[in-house]
This record gives structure tokens, C-alpha cells and sequence, in this order.
RNA sequence: UGAGUCAGCCAGACAAUCGCCCUGAAUUAUAAGGGAGGAAAGUCCGGGCUCUAUAGGGUAAGACGCCAGGUAACGCCUGGGCGGCGUGAGUCGACGGAAAGUGCCACAGAAAAUAUACCGCCUGUAAGGGUAAGGGUGAAAUGGUGUGGUAAGAGCGCACCGCAUAUCUGGUAACAGAUAUGGCAUGGUAAACCCCGUCUGGAGCAAGGCCAAAUAGGGAAACAUUGGUGUGACCCGCACUGUUUCCGGGUAGGCUGCUAGAGGUGUAUGGCGACGUACACUCGAGAUGAAUGAUUGUCCAAGACAGAACCCGGCUUACCGGCUGACUCCUUAA
RNA sequence: CGGGGCGUAGCGCAGCCUGGUAGCGCACCUGCCUGGGGGGCAGGUGGUCGGAGGUUCAAAUCCUCUCGUCCCGA
């Protein structure tokens, strides 16, 4: 069960968060302002799945928006599942508490169905961005 | 048992933990309830709803096309007719009009539609005449088969079949059947233009409405009442009253529409059926950077196609499998 | 979500409306002109016309469905 391995290594990040945070209003960025402030002013992280934004903000809590364009990814179930993988991703793990705006986009070619190493890759950018 | 036809249904289930959207008794922090599909898809049709006199009348344009019915409506569905396919259950069909008109029919062929005559056949010394049976061309050649007839032939005559016209019978009708007459007149193509009949105004929830905020009737020049503008096919009509250009100034957030509907389920009843009527019960998504997920365990037939965005009725396309019912054919056994 | 357009040779495009022969330019190959390169001339190769079905004697063309791709509209 290396599977459950995994999970259990992960649960330091996992067992901080639970009751406190939630994935709500607050978390999401919103209007095209918030999003070209990221835009420009963000760091970059650079993957084989994912690029990933992301800036500070002063607000004692993190934000996230993704941009998953129909070009990429041709059907609607895929990108339905990934925006799924992606913010559970980011709830679970300990920097919904710092203070970024995230955006998150997908490369090229993704496949939706291997999921551990879409969730690892997200893993290794909120470390790379945290630093 | 095998092969097959049609109709309908399901679209992994259960439990635990964490989490998302909506409603929300109670009152500020939590119970409880609900939460994608048969195609939500393609946007191919038809409606509801909303706005707009370019909505009225006419023309144009487009769609449809056997008959009857169903429906809010349809290009959909049901039943019937006709034709094709299949041993059969069944299934498929853009299935009006070519004796209103126009166009087209390559190549080959004598000739591709007011007909005509290459090789032939008959007659004749020949010129010419008669003829369309046979050959040949082609996707298609001016009723077919047989027989009489003839110089050779020919609906020229006759029989059967086809066709046309008329009458009668059955059927609401499409159509079918029968009888009589005619004596072959009418090549194909309408998914070529077209004719006939029926229908269609346009735009679409990013429609539209409300609140708040902002802007704001400024200046200059030119032209003009034979008008000008509103034109998304055009004309008549209708509506409005100065119009155009330049300079200066300048904003876009929230709420709503948003789900109780041609809704669903059951019973009774009318109808061959699609479907209608009556009664009872019931509420089963409503997001707005956009909710249905993740992990673990158990079971099995090992889970396909695929994700709502205003809502319905269809059509088409994608799809791993499984189940039920009715029916047909073949083999074996009884 | 709504509204449009385009798929034809390796590349860029005609042909489609009005159905019978698939063509143009660049590229590629061969030969010639030149001492060689470049350039020019002549000839040639190469396309089930995005896919499936239908109408027709015959479909790139007409009709229906479908698959890609591109452009508009807050």
C-alpha cells in the first residue's frame, strides 16, 4: 500500500488545517483586476504539468484563481476534474494560511487520469513559492 | 439451445472521515434536507419567455411536401396507403407536379427529343423509294412478350401485361378493385430553375428590468426644408423633428431575470395508437472565476460515453456492459 | 452561451454558384544554357478534394450528418 504511504507522509500538512480553513469566498480571486496584478507582478513556477503565479498579498490568508482554457483541455469533464484536484490541493495544504494570490494554469499536455503526479507537482510549487 | 427483430429500463452499490453549493427551524453558531444526464453534447428544427412599429400590406428569400390524426408547435410522433429490402418477425423511403414554361443530358452513337436512319432488311439496272424487325453506342433509344400479317416491316390487327380516359364499388382520405373505351400519344432530370399548396417579422437571458454611481444638454463650422433620419432584403406605409463634422469632458458595480413547469408519480377512463380528460399525492440542482469532490474499506456482472448555465418538446451523434417483455426463423429432442 | 467562415499536391491558393478534363505559383526530380555557382528555359513526379451516407448514368461540386480548425460578440 505505497499509496497510503504517501497520504500519511502528507498528513503534517494535512493535520493543521482541518476544521480552521476552509476553501470559501474569500479564498478565490475574483475581478481581472486581482488577476493582472498576479499577472505582473508574480513569481513564476515552471513544471511539466503546471505554470503557477504567484504574488503577496497583506491579507494574513491565501488566494486562488485558476485560468484552464478549452484549448488545452478539449472536454468539460477533464477540466471540471482538474479545477477539483487543484483546490483540494490547495486546502489541504498549509499555505491557504500564508498570504498569496496563486494562479494556477495547465500545460499543454496533461493527462487527467494520473492523478498522484498532477497532486505531487502541486505539492513541490506551494513549497518552491513559500520559500 | 442457436440466430435475429422490436420495445422498455439501469448507468456500480454500501459505510466511514474531510470538504463544496443552495434552502434554512433556531439566532450568530449549528441541526436537518436537497444537489448533473440519457444523451446535460451537436445547435439541426419547433415553441414558451423578453425587447423592438423594420411586427400592418405586398414582393423577395427560406423551409416543408402520399393521406388522416396527435400536439403549444414542429422538418417530430402515431396509424394507414404505395414502393424497396428480408424466408420471417420487421425495417427503410426529401413519397406533390415533367401532356405551364425554360435549361441540361459529357464521351460514344445515325439520332439524346419539333426527331432521325450508320450497318442492315425489302424493292429497283440505277437514281430513288418503303421500313425500324435485327446489329451496334450509351446510364438512358419513342410501350413489353407472343402470334397473325407483309415484298420487308410496323399497334397494322389480335391475346395477355403496362399506360391513359370514363364510370361504378370499398374507404374520412391517400389508395385499391372491377368494367368499358382508346390504340401508344407522355425519354430522364425538380437533392436544376421553376409551378402548386402550407408555414415563417427580427433579435436573443451577454434578451430585458431595478438600484446606486458617473456623465450631462457646452463651444465652433457647414448644410437644409424639392425634406432628412430611423433600414438588419426591398417598396408602400408608419414613427421622429433640424442634421452632420470637429474640439473638450467621461463611467461601467450590485440585485434581479433563475426555476412550480406544455413538471413528475399513481389510479380511473376515451382511443388500434401517438395522446387526451378527471382525481389524488408530490416538489426532485440553480452556480455566477461558476458547487456534485477526495481518501479508505467491503462486494460484484469490474463501471462506457460523458458535466446543467433561461426553460421545455423533438431530431442527430457518442456509448462498456447488463436486465426484462413480446415476436420470428432454423436444428435437435419430447 | 450565441453568431459566422475555412478544410483541395510538402506550403499558399483557384475550381464549387452553373455536376462529366483537378489546375496555378513556390518547392522537389531530370535534362539543356554556364568552366562552376546563381539565374533562366524545357519536361516530369506528387492529391481516395477532412470523414460517412444519400440524390444522379456520373459528385471536389447538390443535400444530410459528423470531425477538425479559425474569427466575432460582455
Amino acid at each position: 500500500m505505497q499509496e497510503g504511504q504517501k497520504v500519511g507522509s502528507g498528513s503534517q500538512l494535512d493535520g493543521v488545517n482541518s476544521d480552521q480553513f476552509r476553501y470559501l469566498n474569500k479564498n478565490r480571486l475574483k475581478t481581472a483586476e486581482q488577476f493582472r496584478n498576479v499577472f505582473n507582478a508574480g513569481k513564476r513556477s515552471i513544471d511539466s504539468q503546471f505554470i503557477i503565479l504567484a504574488t503577496e498579498n497583506l491579507l494574513g490568508y491565501s488566494r486562488l484563481g485558476m485560468a484552464i482554457p478549452k484549448k488545452k483541455i478539449n472536454r468539460a469533464v477533464d477540466r471540471n476534474s482538474i479545477k477539483r484536484l487543484i483546490r483540494e490541493c490547495f486546502r489541504n495544504s498549509t499555505i491557504v494560511e500564508k498570504g498569496y494570490d496563486i494562479v494556477v494554469l495547465p500545460q499543454n499536455k496533461i493527462d487527467v487520469k494520473q492523478k498522484e503526479r498532477l497532486k505531487n507537482s502541486l505539492i513541490s510549487h506551494w513549497k518552491k513559492i513559500h520559500k
